[in-house]
DNA sequence: ACCTGAACACCGTTCAAGT
DNA sequence: ACCTGAACACCGTTCAAGT
């Protein structure tokens, strides 16, 4: 694609060079590539972890997929793990670019939270091989407990929440209720996504039996319901009853 | 240090074998050092991880270890990866053997699911650093929705509420809600016992200020709170409101 | 200014060879 | 039977050198 590309702009059929006519109207230099650009190297790891998961990712392959040798990434990353760090920086910013979400608290709190919540599970499910390592990763503020990362996040949420009447007591123990919450559901919920289940590990009611459900009868009788995906509509109920357990903290304490 | 030992004890200052009064004594061969063994070298890598970390964890380092080369290794464990899988069985068989948590659901299931959550969480206190692996690995059973590991513990639990009165359904359901509170409460939990926190991290409320909380007043505000550690009452009022929400579902379906 | 070749230390893993 | 030496392919990273 790149090359398909870099043939077009630099010579047309005739083989006349047109590098020039790109110049004066003002676009890239003909086709030398872009140069290099660390959003656009994040951007390329990221793409490779959804691709084909985190393990494979290395700073060799993620040259070759920019068309650069590795070393040429140290320029511009101070190493890999710096790297995956970056990578984490994108998701949160991602979220909190999100307009849903990032709206101010003017409706209540409940409204609040519940856009919070879903900002941060449709950037989840949109990055479900990468967003394990926003859990993974040691956090900015290590002091902070849970220590997740990015104190911008923990600040929008707190605000949000001292904005609307918690105290700053209640404010705290709502950030953790939430936190686990968030936490809990969607890295079960990216799990299943990440895996890459074949079609042939669906696993028909047919009268075709997998050898290691011999011994666990009862999740063999229970398999149809244990292999549906119901993520989306538990994800709101248990949502809803979050915000439940928060009003009682909120007037509580 | 290894030519050391065994210079020492097969022959002595003397020149005399004395292998053989070892052997007459039936004690372990003198010290040829007890020949390896799988399990041994899964302990071993656990001791790893929890004392340097998942990240330095080598198969040449826990060679160096158990006083062996790397390639030794590999007679017993078929790869890394293995490894890794395998130890994330023996944090679950420690589980099973809790006799806490294996006693039959004879008081109820609110009883059955009170014992296991606190023999899990049990599990993953003793060892912070190697718990987020139970997570993160691949599933044995991807077809399991949450794909937790362990069909063992899927069929315990389950048959425990199955045997209580609760519907297939409702069993289902309550697995799906007990599964991603545990996650997310330990996979907190367990970070911020792992993260080695600095004595110098802890923020102290003095007067210096690090320069990361200018642009975050409330978490500023809020930090004496925020480094409180309350997880263990914040998992027995969470486990609580689980425990209810389970009972409705237990009712309705 | 931006990229690369060559090099270094360290991986996981295999296999023929030692005891 | 159990362990090791030597080797291979592949890492992350550095730095002097190329354009």
């Amino acid at each position: 694609m790149t090359p398909h590309e870099r043939e077009l702009t630099t010579t047309d059929a005739d083989g006349h060079p047109d590098a020039d006519a790109a110049i004066v109207l003002g676009e890239d230099p003909p086709s030398a590539r872009v140069p290099l650009d660390r959003r656009r190297i994040v951007d390329a790891a990221l793409e490779h972890i959804e691709e084909s998961g985190l393990a494979t990712l290395t700073m060799r392959r993620l040259g070759a997929r920019l068309d650069v040798e590795a070393m040429s990434l140290y320029r511009y990353v101070p190493g890999k793990e710096d790297l995956l760090d970056a990578i984490v920086e994108i998701l949160i910013g991602d979220m909190h670019e999100d307009p849903e979400v990032l709206a101010a608290p003017e409706c209540g709190w409940q409204d609040f939270l519940q856009r919070l919540a879903h900002g941060v599970r449709r950037v989840a499910l949109a990055h479900p091989k990468s967003f394990p390592l926003v859990a993974s990763r040691p956090p900015e503020a290590p002091w902070l407990r849970p220590p997740l990362r990015s104190l911008d996040w923990v600040e929008t949420f707190l605000s949000g929440l001292c904005s609307d009447g918690f105290s700053d007591e209640a404010a705290v123990a709502g950030y953790r209720a939430f936190t686990s919450f968030l936490l809990g559901h969607l890295l079960l919920e990216v799990s299943s996504l990440g895996a890459d289940i074949g079609p042939l590990d669906v696993l028909e009611d047919g009268d075709d039996e997998d050898p290691r459900l011999r011994d666990h009868p009862t999740v063999r009788r229970l398999r149809r319901g244990l292999g549906e995906d119901h993520a989306a509509a538990e994800f709101e109920e248990a949502l809803e009853e979050l915000l439940n357990r928060i009003a009682v903290i909120r007037v509580e304490l």
